[in-house]
DNA sequence: GTCGTTGCAAAGCCTTTGCAGGGAA
DNA sequence: TTCCCTGCAAAGGCTTTGCAACGAC
């Protein structure tokens, strides 16, 4: 059975309330806000739990490392920024979903990576 | 100026005849059926080399960590098994590239991952 | 009172780096 | 000969794990 404590709380709700996948640090720095004590394990160890229930969605960064958002928001694409590295979310789905896969491959999620200039980066 | 090591020729062309991305223990595996005496750590420099000159691609598994492959191969997506956790690389384009991304991003390059079962783990 | 959770520190990966010897040009 | 490259080993990050104390139920 799982506990309900205060830092597993914390933790659900930083992610919860967050509009961008974050990485650890970040969680943790945000959760201290609200739990003090939080350490850095727990985090870990939470987030883990949350990924393997679902609730929780996993992105590797190629700079910034693994970052972490809640699944529970609509099917969106992901921005990196070459210019200031970071990560936006983009909404909507760009992928033909017909004939994707060769034959007998059996497609169940796909996940899609945009790269280039934000806003700010591009002027 | 750079310099032409058998070392370095046995990494790139381990590289270059593979037809699906591969893990630096992998590539230096069969580095070393090469050259015999082929260390990690060079292995870990040259691919580093080969990336910031754009020869070969990244790409960030899951699992497996990290995987490189040529990028003198056409433009394709890649295939991750969720029953045998391999990586197939998948022909073609199934992306729309037009208004993917909010006015005031420049989308240079893009990255499909499709999830799902593989011929043989699908039957 | 049980037993899942936490904090802390140590241990484990993967990757990078310092250094001295070796080899390409 | 020059100086880039390699092998080795140590060091660095990030992540996981062991353990005793803690706290939810």
């Amino acid at each position: 059975m799982t506990r309900q404590t205060s830092q597993r709380s914390a933790i659900e709700q930083v992610i919860q309330d967050s509009d961008r996948p974050m990485g650890i640090d970040e969680i943790l720095s945000k959760g201290k806000e609200i739990v003090e004590s939080l350490n850095q394990a727990t985090v870990y160890r939470n987030v883990k739990l949350l990924l393997d229930c679902g609730t929780v969605r996993q992105i590797l960064h190629p700079t910034q490392g693994t970052l972490y958002e809640t699944a529970e928001k609509d099917h969106h694409h992901h921005f990196h920024c070459h210019g200031c590295n970071k990560v936006y979310d983009v909404p909507g789905c760009a992928l033909k979903e017909d004939g994707i896969a060769p034959k007998g491959f059996v497609v169940e999620d796909h996940e899609v990576f945009l790269y280039g200039k934000c806003p700010e980066c591009s002027g």
